[in-house]
DNA sequence: GGCGTCATACCGTCCGGTCGGTCTTAAATT
DNA sequence: AATTTAAGACCGACCGGACGGTATGACGCC
């Protein structure tokens, strides 16, 4: 039996502090689902890569898919807090616009695992849970589409296009991400929120 | 042992004339990918489907990923076909610029189970087909690159936004199209390619 | 009689999930 | 203060079954 330092779990203690297992679990998952996919993933790639075992993880979740679900559940929850807090806002339709799909983009880029995850794993979730999900996501889809019917109501955005096909148009971009972009590269999470701002303006704008 | 009806494999001979073993089963791969996904779809489902069984999958294809190599291929082989031919035809860059993004849209509407399986198992196929799909890929894109570049250096297009990160977003919104487009819905492909154009050439124009 | 085209039976592996048990900590009881 | 009880946190061996792939052979056609 090894001596084991006593970093108790209730703080941390010892210099690594590392998060408590729950939290652990989550961070570890959404990286391997990432990086090889949901299916590929074991629950027990998962487990030796948090340091745990299955014991562990079947006592704060209650399957594989419950995990695959906070993933989803986590990143719609704050970006939709965004995108509320900035509609509410103040500015005009376009400024608030520029500021929910610049934030959008950023925040996606800023947790890139969550969006691979994301977009390429949805359907493994049972069905009710993708219920669920889809239902999360549909609320922010309207909330967006709202700014967009705005700016078209104020007569700064075309009419001739519906705007929902706008929101897909735009929040496809979003969910492509994780497909090409590369922290390392030349473009910073906010400059390529810029350029993809000013491409959806462009294409709303009245001429 | 049940009595088959005659159906001689070369040519169809009976009233439903079904495509021969190879493409059939690809064709049902593909579905089922689409619908269930790569991993939770068996090779059993698959022969199943197809009215054959493994043996003859193994005789045709080297493995099941095979399967899933030969739906990117096709895919990106005919698109990039159209691509040359647009390219080379006559017109300005932004004539030929908007003809090639309807026809990208357009043609994934007309297959979506394969940008469905596309987008969401490229990461399912070992590393060398892998690298071998993604070469096509990039090809495709410096092809439609071209085209943004030729508009910026006649002056139709704005220069501040360089035309890498124009591709990706198009292509985003291209790739994520399964994700949300219902074929039975109020909008026809070549409609919602000629949308999509739309807001793209409006982002690119100068003002 | 050889070759292409499939059918059938089978194998080895891997994986999600279970389950009884242990250790630690805190409250309750004496 | 000492002892018991209860509960959470976690361990790790194990199971049942599904799944990709193979080996062998039958059947027809040139």
């Amino acid at each position: 039996m090894v001596l084991r330092s006593k970093e108790s779990a209730g703080r941390p203690a010892g210099k690594t502090a590392r998060p408590p297992v729950k939290e652990r679990l989550l961070h570890v998952a959404t990286r391997l689902f990432a990086r090889h996919g949901f299916e590929s993933t074991s629950v027990q790639d998962i487990v030796d890569a948090a340091g745990v075992t299955k014991g562990a993880m079947y006592h704060y979740y209650g399957s594989k898919d419950d995990l695959l679900y906070e993933v989803y559940h986590q990143v719609l929850t704050m970006q939709t807090s965004h995108l509320d807090q900035i509609a509410a806002g103040p500015g005009t339709a376009e400024e608030r616009l520029r500021l929910a799909a610049a934030d959008v983009v950023r925040t996606s880029l800023d947790n890139l695992d969550d969006m691979i995850v994301f977009f390429r794993s949805l359907h493994m979730l049972p069905e009710d849970k993708q219920t669920q999900v889809r239902a999360e996501r549909r609320a922010y889809q309207e909330k967006f589409k709202a700014l967009v019917d705005e700016g078209v109501a104020a007569g700064t955005f075309r009419a001739d296009i519906s705007s929902d096909i706008v929101v897909h148009y735009f929040l496809s971009v979003v969910n492509q991400l994780g497909s090409w972009f590369k922290p390392d590269g030349s473009l910073s999470p906010g400059q390529v929120g810029d350029l993809f701002t000013e491409l959806l303006i462009g294409g709303l704008a009245v001429r």
